[in-house]
Order: C-alpha cells, then structure tokens, then sequence
DNA sequence: CCTAACTCCTGCATGC
DNA sequence: TGCATGCAGGAGTTAG
C-alpha cells in the first residue's frame, strides 16, 4: 500500500534519525528480506559493519539509505514495509525481518514486513541522467515530486503506450511513485475511465491526469500518508490520515461526492478499481 | 521490441 | 467451530 507519499514520509523521518550515523552490526531475522542482495543475508550483514549513512533518498516507491563510498542500502517496502526507529531493548515486532545498529547506542533501524513483499539489499549507485541512484532503479522514471520531472515528456511517453490508461499510469517506466490507490483518485479528478486507451487521450487530458496525480500526491503527503490499517505507519510508528479525503478508492457503495452516483468496483489486474459511473462513463472501446 | 499474465506472501473477512 | 475461499497488491519474471 505504501506509495510515494507514504515512502517519501519514512524517507524524511530516516534523514531525521539515521542520518549521519555509523553502522555496527547488522541482523537479518528473515532471510526472504535480503533476497535481492544476491551475495546473501550474510555478505548483506558483514558488508554493512562499519559504514555511515550520509542521507536518505526516494526515487518513486524506492527508498535508499546512501552509504560513504558510492554505495547504498536499497529499500522496496512492498505492500507491508515498515522502517522503524526503536530504542533498544524494545520487544522485537512479529514480523521484524532485519535490525541495524549504530556506534552511537542511540536508537535502532528495524524493517519489518508482515507479507514480506518488500526487501534491503545494497546496491552500487550509478549516474542516470544526473542523478546517483542506485542500480535495481535505473529503469525508475522521475516522479512528479522530483525537480527535474519533465511534464511534456511524460505525457508523451504515456501516449505511446498501447493500453490501458491506468496500466500505463502504473507503470513506473514512465511516470514512478503512482499505485493503486493514487492513480484512481487522479482518474476520478480527471474524469477519466480506468479503461481508456492511452493512443486516444489528447495531450492535455494526459497533461491533467499527470498534475491531479501530483496534486492527490502532495495532499496526501501533507495529510502523513494514507492508512487504511496499521500497515502502513511512519517511522515512530504513527499513521497518516489522508484516508479520509479520498474519493473514489475503497468507496464502493458510497455516494460520489461531486455528483452523487454510486461508487463502483471493477476488477483489474486480479485487483479492483475503483469509480464513478457517471463522472467515469466507460468508453466505446474500453482497453481491458 | 511490446504487452499482459503470472508469481511471490500473510492476515483478515466472509461463507458454508 | 473449522475449513476453504477471496482479497489486499508492487514489480520482477516469463510467456506470447
């Protein structure tokens, strides 16, 4: 559930907490959390003993802890991944999956991570266009909150496609940091049907679906991120309340608060979506 | 090259 | 009560 407002709220409170701290020892309590560190859970640990953080970085759902030395800690949190700063001595979480220290005694880094979608593996950092990121992400397009997102050449790139246009507004190729929840609540803002084919949006609604989804994004991110359960919680372990500004997702049966139609849910891509009826009429030849 | 289906995983809600 | 089923879904992998 985690998307870019709420991964960008844990890459704040990482930059607050971890750092400019050194690394001392590493644990992996899961080894399915470190399984795209290809060397192992115990090259991950050994390799980490020693290191400082030098900042916390974001590019779309991805999150990184940068290491000295061009070198990072790649997080995904999948569909449950928490970062969380704890004293230590703290009762291990259920589902803690790896815990870091630091030479300072102070507090703790825990990932946990209930459906272990999510992972940490370190990763070499490479220049992409200007920007140091980390291997696995190369192929991650900018996301409306970065300052060199290009507008124009993201809606050209959406264009292009020959789908669906919320596939291609989930596809992190082209625009990173939507998911499911954000991209139905830009489509609803937009009026536009989950099902419309990309080739047949002009390039001012594909301009206006981009900005409602930066503008969904910022609101929620302002708001602590969305939760529907305590998945999702920041790193103090405390939930963001943008759940309750959302229109269209989760809303099945309710009124439509522009024109009052009852929200519907269709199922996609063995998931759902989420709209209205008649502010989202389907199109004549809907791209399934 | 492109698009779409498949797959990984756990916990909770629901129905018989 | 207990068991089966469905659902939540990001993104790498595989198939066509």
């Amino acid at each position: 559930m985690p998307e870019l407002p709420e991964v960008e709220v844990v890459r704040r409170g990482l930059d607050t907490h971890v750092t400019g701290r050194r690394i001392t020892a590493v644990e992996v309590l899961h080894p399915r959390a470190t399984r795209r560190h290809e060397l192992g859970p115990v090259d991950f640990a050994d390799r980490l003993a020693g290191r400082d953080v030098v900042a916390a970085r974001r590019r779309g759902k991805y999150l990184w802890l940068e290491l000295d030395g061009a070198e990072a800690i790649l997080a995904h949190l999948g569909m449950s991944g928490q970062m969380l700063v704890q004293p230590e001595g703290t009762a291990d979480e259920k589902h803690l999956r790896v815990r870091l220290r630091f030479d300072d005694g102070g507090p703790e880094l825990r990932f946990v991570d209930q459906r272990t979608f999510g992972g940490l593996a370190m990763a070499d950092l490479v220049d992409v266009d200007g920007a140091a990121l980390p291997v696995p992400v190369a192929h991650i397009a900018r996301d409306p909150m970065d300052p060199a997102f290009d507008p124009d050449a993201a809606v050209t790139a959406l264009r292009r496609k020959r789908t669906g246009v919320k596939r291609a507004l989930l596809d992190q190729t082209l625009v990173s940091g939507v998911g499911n929840i954000y991209a139905d609540e830009s489509l609803w803002r937009t009026k536009l049907h989950w099902a419309r084919p990309t080739e047949k949006l002009s390039r001012a609604q594909a301009g206006e679906l981009l900005s409602a989804a930066a503008d969904v994004m910022n609101e929620a991110l302002a708001a602590g991120g969305t939760s529907f359960d305590a998945l999702y919680v920041n790193v103090n372990g405390q939930s963001g309340y943008f759940d309750r500004a959302l229109a269209v997702y989760g809303q099945e049966g309710r009124a439509c608060r522009r024109c009052g139609s009852v929200i519907r849910r269709d199922p996609f891509m063995n998931r759902s979506s989420y709209s209205c009826p008649k502010c989202q009429p389907m199109p004549k030849n809907p791209h399934i």
